[in-house]
RNA sequence: GGCCCCGUCGCCAAGUGGUAAGGCAGAGGUCUGCAAAAUCUCCAUCACCAGUUCGAAUCUGGUCGGGGCCUCCA
């Protein structure tokens, strides 16, 4: 099946038809940088993340253009408040912003345009606009006339008429219709400006985004993403100034994705339940936070919570335990130049066939609207899979097992980079939360090795009780014990 | 008030006409000195009611419950 995906300007699926065959130029609202990121927006980014990494895998050539809006009024506001240049505070939170994404392992996008850079193709798309009669000027500031365009709210299915009751002039303004909006905003003292026909001004909220998509992927292109809350007024908007400038559909496809809530409630300021990113990644993994995310599809709200989050935790640690578990085996036994296995058991066939179509049933479940969730139930198949695998233990008696885990394995590894997932080395990633859970027990390594050895010596000497003792008191202190033929290691409950 | 979405096992979460994926938690078996880990087995008829249909969690209508957008917002 081809990749269909869900299009707000349709509600419904739609099959993948780019314009260019093989191309695919995708736009995605960045962030106005006034503020620290919020798991909202690490919600946002991830999803869109994986689009542009499935896309890719998809064999298709992504051009993804990811904006900075950094003038605005909250900048402004924040600025004065703080005391310092606009464009100061733009730039640390552009670095901030950065680093974030950085942290939650976000491939970049192939350009990361900024608003400031972009006001001559603004202004030029403001005057196209008033040349072609769909936008006025009034006293230094310039709006959209929404009546002069007809399919305005086609994207929000929303009826003017009723939207209109409900508008308010603000006061200043020059609207002839309540429903216009900005296009270009007349300079207060101290603000920054740029000069324009209209006079010193900066652009109004929506309009870089015209400028900045159409400047690097044409008037009309593939994919415009974003979340939920920019359909009304941001991407309307957005969709009245582009093709009333250009007279040409502006995008094909749009793309929202759902809400996070906050132990059940939306995250609000008000609320106090406002988590940054920089906030959550003290206490999470990033990959946790990615896998959590991608546990639900793209376009339903998810509920942060620190439940949902240890799940999410339990989950992916049971990834990189059967992948380092995979690694030892592997690295244990070479694999041989021939791969017999004299008498195939029933289950080496089913485990056998179910690691052959792990890549079709992965690929199938993206293919519709990116349902990562069931491409991750796909995966903790393959897992349970490798595990019987593992746990038959019959490397040497079928050494095409043994082929068949490395295939496994590696399946695993190369799907799981399409959502961002299982990056790090198996035993790396599982020691450093081995040890983040250690710091939250308190409980020092030594203290545990010389458990363990002494543990060790008691069982030796048979002496069970002493040695249950020592593992009742490590598991008191949250420290579970896993005996093996090679050893005893340990690991945080 | 207008527009829109949702209600699936204890929790999370796929599935939108063909008879309920997966994870977490739980019960039992195997393994183990005993455990843990791993593995095997088991564990839901889909808020409610009435329709359409050979057949519905999936479509229609209604009821109840929850949420979102309409102002800045991912």
């Amino acid at each position: 099946m081809r990749l269909r995906l869900y299009n707000t300007l349709h509600g419904r699926k739609e099959p993948f038809v780019p314009l260019t065959p093989g191309k695919v130029g995708m736009y995605v609202c960045g962030v106005t940088v006034y503020d620290y990121c919020h798991i909202g927006h690490a919600r946002a980014n991830i999803v869109f993340d994986i689009v542009y990494r499935y896309l890719r895998f998809s064999g298709y050539d992504v051009n993804y253009v990811r904006n900075y809006t950094d003038v605005d009024d909250k900048i402004i506001k924040r600025a004065n408040e703080r005391g310092i240049d606009s464009r100061d505070l733009a730039e640390e939170f552009i670095r901030a912003f950065d680093e974030d994404m950085a942290a939650l392992g976000l491939d970049l996008p192939t350009m990361q345009p900024k608003a400031t850079e972009h006001i001559p193709h603004i202004i030029s798309i403001v005057e196209k606009l008033i040349a072609r009669g769909m936008a006025y000027p009034a006293d230094g500031d310039v709006y959209f006339a929404v009546e002069k365009f007809p399919s305005y709210l086609k994207l929000s299915k929303r009826n003017i008429d009723e939207m209109r009751a409900g508008a308010r002039i603000a006061p200043g303004e020059q609207k002839r219709n309540p429903m216009d909006f900005a296009l270009w905003k007349a300079a207060k003292p101290g603000e920054p400006s740029w000069e324009s026909p209209w006079g010193p001004g900066r652009p109004g909220w929506h309009i870089e985004c015209s400028a900045m998509s159409m400047e690097y992927l044409g008037e009309t292109f593939d994919i415009h993403g974003g979340g939920k809350d920019l359909v009304f007024p941001h991407h309307e908007n957005e969709i009245a100034q582009s093709e009333g400038a250009s007279g040409q559909p502006f995008v094909k496809y749009w793309l929202h994705n759902g809400f996070v809530n906050v132990n059940q409630e939306k995250m609000s300021k008000s609320l106090g339940n406002f988590f940054t990113i920089r906030d959550i990644l003290k206490t999470y993994d990033p990959e946790v936070v990615r896998f959590f995310i991608l546990t639900a599809h793209y376009r339903s709200p998810i509920d942060f919570s620190d439940q949902n989050l240890e799940d999410a935790r339990s989950g992916l640690t049971r990834f990189y335990e059967a992948l380092k578990n995979a690694d030892e085996i592997l690295a244990r036994n070479p694999l041989p130049q021939q791969v017999p296995c004299p008498t195939l058991t029933d289950d080496e066939r089913e485990i056998f066939d179910k690691v052959e179509a792990l890549e079709d049933r992965f690929v199938e479940a993206m293919d519709d609207d990116f349902n990562t969730a069931l491409a991750i139930g796909h995966l903790f198949d393959a897992v349970r899979t490798l595990n019987r695998l593992m746990a038959a233990n019959r490397f040497d008696e079928c050494p095409l097992s043994l082929a068949v885990l490395k295939d496994g394995r590696s399946k695993l590894l190369r799907l799981g980079a399409v959502l961002g997932l299982f990056v790090t080395e198996p035993a790396a990633w599982l020691a450093r939360s081995q040890s983040e859970g250690l710091a939250q027990t308190g409980v020092a390594p030594e203290e545990i090795e010389a458990l363990i050895a002494e543990r060790q010596q008691a069982r030796k000497d048979r002496n069970f009780a002493r040695a249950d003792e020592i593992r009742d008191e490590l598991v008191a202190k949250g420290i579970e014990l896993l005996d093996s033929k090679d050893g005893t290691s340990w690991k945080v409950k």
